[in-house]
DNA sequence: CAGTGAGCGAGCTTCCGCTTGACTT
């Protein structure tokens, strides 16, 4: 047995640090944090001094054992978690947990896995910062204490299996206010007027550098270009240059993977830690900016060697965010000679993209020159301006440039044709074209990340998570829309003539953006008016100052705790003892038809639309409609609501029943006799007839025909469905795999009733979970998930 | 892929941050 031992955090560091240790060394992980506050409401001693009650997770106590045992064999336990808040605190539970004297232990502390970074922090071993674990201590009890406090006041006053949080509920505000900020948005449109030259057989454009306000102002100003002269009154010539952004950090990754491929920040995390298991990027769980000496000398290398010593500058970044705790390296490629590295597709981009952008980081600036032609119009002073770009040396841009997050088209970067102080330019067209401002882009996963990193608020490993989680509530939705049209005008002044064209364009299509809904909405207000601290975008910030002082030892952690702690608690009791229920009811005005009041609310099942008032008259009762996917109670208006009452409609009869068509969750579809249509795209669901709705229940037929692969005599309900992937087995509702080498036709019922046997034998309570409602299915699988865990531990 | 929407009451939900798998129709 070996004599020392030492745990980190994740298995992969783990196997590498056990290659530079030696024999005498046993490295192991713990997998994070090993014990948790009890899951309970009384995990915290709030009547008296918040002592909190910490028990080890239930997915850790194998580990937690294995620890145990190895640790009472070794001589020396080295605490090998990272250096930050979170990391202190883990060494401290596992201290305590494994019984360890301070005789015994030896905290140590890396910032990157090498070699000489590992052998100097053996050298220098510390003790434990109690300080330090009383802060993340504060943060972990004021989190439990603001999440456990406010979603029970959620279920009360809004509805349940709500929450909220100090992340969590900042993040969803972010997206209703960016909501409301474009839906007050007052578009102003300008005239924007650029001139085409004809130089040499080439074309050339300038810009004026004014915009009109009016169609009036740009006409006039279009008339008195007409036959006038254009010369080039002045070039400029102004070295520009370019500098590479730093490697990667969490937060800048899922930005650039979201931005260049369209990945979502869980799907960049999960690629990231592949890459990561493989061994061939540095932890992707990271704020910092910084590189290893090691890894700053390979690339210097790398890059003289394959681009010459001209492309190299080696470049040391510090960062510039308050909150960065720099536990680990910037993200990069373990070893610069990978240029390409095997994998899927989906890994081969997200590397190709660390990659460069790591290298980028470690090379030359560009170095531009701009060049800006002045044109003179005769009789008028205004001036036109041309510009150009000449890339005199590339440097990083060799291999990577930062994209942004505003799709401007990109001006410049064009060459300028040799042009000479003097010359009379041949004009082809002045173009005065009409130009609307817009408002602030709607959020999508990756830049509300960024925008969460600006506040200081969340950590890197919670960013994918938290995005998720107010998108399971139901707070915020990811969501395309189709843009509107419009028109705007534009004048062109050409061969002495000027046209006036109304051109339409489409403004405001979304992919991808982050739309909050009703819920959303109302439980941002709702904090928003009783708990404006904890929807404060500073207040993160605030409390993050005081962990400091915890951490320097300048404050007592259940002191601030407890001054935090008293007023909360008595607004929480005060919130939810006296607010009303939430519900965004909303009069739109007065139905024409039956003169009733039209209102919308969010009730039970969502939000909808009512005509007339609750009442106990059977013949008074009101009429309801649920709101569409994309409205919302704020911003509809009385006829959209009145649309939805035109649904269902009935379309006629087929075969003795009847025909309606309506609008359900995947969309227009008919249905006849308990039968579901989907109406395609090209009708229209309140215009379709008879004779078109029946064409459709046929289709529909034939493809369900084809769809039937084999019935089996012995059982009316198996079945052998051909489905989206391939065929497979249908019992009632359930489906069943089929191997993917069986071929149908050799299927008997005696093979077909094996599988199910074997399939509900392994995924028995998979199956059960699926009967449930929605909410429970997640609990179960839950549960499933650890009992096999546990299993899996006891061989 | 229904249309639903009162009120009661039981029992359920929930935080953030550190790690991986285990899920795939």
């Amino acid at each position: 047995m070996s004599k020392n031992l030492v745990i980190v955090e994740s298995p992969a560091k783990a196997k590498t640090i056990e290659k530079f240790l030696g024999k005498d060394f046993t490295v192991k992980s713990c997998f994070g944090h090993i014990r948790d506050l009890s899951k309970g409401d009384d995990a915290i001693d709030v009547k008296g001094d918040f002592t909190p009650s910490y028990e080890v997770s239930d997915d850790k106590k194998a580990i937690v054992a294995e620890l145990k045992k190895l640790s009472k064999e070794a001589d020396l336990v080295w605490l090998a978690s990272d250096e930050d808040r979170e990391g202190e605190a883990i060494s401290w539970h596992l201290s305590e947990v494994l019984n360890l004297t301070e005789a015994k232990t030896r905290r140590i502390v890396f910032h990157e896995i090498t070699k000489p970074a590992i052998l100097r922090a053996i050298e220098s071993p510390r003790g434990i910062d109690k300080n330090l674990v009383d802060a993340q201590q504060a943060r972990r009890v004021l989190d439990r204490l603001v999440g456990f406090e406010l979603s029970p006041v959620l279920w009360k006053k809004v509805k349940g299996n709500l929450s909220a949080g100090r992340v969590q509920s900042v993040a969803v505000r972010l997206i209703v206010d960016r909501e409301r900020e474009i839906n007050v948005f007052e578009h102003t449109s300008a005239f924007r007027v650029i001139a085409r030259f004809n130089i040499s057989g080439k074309q050339m454009e300038a810009e004026l550098g004014k915009r009109f306000a009016t169609e009036a102002e740009a006409k006039a100003f279009l008339d008195k270009c007409v036959g006038a002269n254009f010369t080039i009154k002045n070039l400029e010539v102004k070295p520009s240059e370019k500098s590479p952004a730093p490697p990667f950090t969490t937060s800048t990754l899922q930005q650039e993977a979201s931005r260049k491929i369209g990945y979502g920040v869980s799907t960049t995390m999960s690629i990231a830690q592949k890459l990561y298991e493989n061994g061939l990027i540095t932890y992707m769980r990271t704020d910092s900016v910084n590189l290893s000496e090691l890894a700053i000398e390979s690339a210097k290398e790398y890059i003289t060697g394959n681009f010459g010593p001209q492309y190299s500058r080696p470049m040391r970044y510090t960062t510039k965010n308050d909150s960065a705790q720099e536990a680990h390296e910037a993200i990069r490629p373990t070893y610069f000679e990978n240029v390409e590295i095997e994998g899927t597709p989906q890994e081969k981009r997200l590397y190709d993209l660390i990659y460069k952008r790591a290298i980028a980081s470690q090379m030359s600036k560009a170095q531009i020159e701009k060049t800006i032609a002045t044109i003179s119009i005769s009789g008028i002073p205004e001036t036109l301006a041309a510009t150009g770009e000449v890339l005199k040396f590339d440097g990083f841009l060799k291999v990577y440039l930062e994209s942004t997050d505003d799709d401007q088209e990109d001006e410049g970067n064009k060459m300028l044709p040799p042009l000479i102080v003097g010359e009379i330019l041949s004009l082809i067209q002045v173009q005065a074209t009409e130009k609307f401002t817009r408002p602030a882009a709607r959020y999508t996963e990756a830049s509300l990340v960024k925008r969460l990193e600006e506040l200081g608020i969340g950590r890197p490993s919670t960013y994918a998570p938290t995005i998720s989680t107010i998108q399971k509530r139901g707070y915020v939705l990811k969501e395309d829309r189709e843009g509107k049209e419009r028109n705007f005008i534009q004048l062109t002044l050409q061969s002495n003539a000027i046209e006036r064209d109304v051109k339409m364009e489409k403004f405001g299509s979304e992919k991808s953006k982050l739309f909050p809904s009703d819920i959303g909405m109302i439980v941002t207000d709702f904090l928003g008016k009783h708990f404006e601290q904890i929807m404060d975008f500073g207040f993160t910030a605030s409390v993050e100052e005081e962990f400091d002082k915890i951490a320097r030892g300048q404050l007592v952690w259940n002191k601030m705790i407890e001054k935090f702690y008293g007023p909360f608690h008595a607004t929480v009791t005060n919130t939810s003892e006296n607010a009303e229920r939430q519900n965004a009811e909303r009069t739109l005005g007065i139905d024409p038809e039956s003169g009733k009041t039209v209102y919308v609310k969010v009730g039970r099942y969502g939000p909808y639309a009512q005509i007339g008032e609750n009442s106990d008259d059977e013949k008074e009762k009101p009429r309801y409609a649920s709101l569409r996917a994309g409205q919302l109670t704020e911003t509809i208006t009385l006829a959209e609501a009145m649309e939805l009452f035109k649904l269902p409609r009935l379309v006629g009869t087929f075969e003795t029943k009847d025909i309606k068509a309506s609008i359900g969750r995947f969309g227009p579809y008919l249905v006849h006799n308990s039968k579901f249509i989907s109406i395609p795209k090209t009708d229209d669901v309140f215009a379709i007839d008879e004779a078109r709705a029946i064409e459709l229940i046929e289709g529909k037929r034939i493809s369900d025909a084809n769809k039937l692969l084999k019935v089996f005599p012995e059982d009316e309900e198996v079945k052998i469905l051909n489905g989206r992937w391939g065929p497979y087995i249908a019992k009632g509702k359930e489906n069943y795999r089929l191997p993917k080498t069986q071929k149908v036709e050799e299927l008997t019922f005696a093979m077909v009733t094996d599988i199910i046997a074997a399939e509900q034998k392994t995924g028995g309570k998979k199956a059960a979970s699926k009967k449930a409602a929605p909410v429970k299915k997640v609990a179960a699988k839950k549960t499933a998930a650890k009992k096999t865990a546990a299993k899996k531990v006891k061989k």
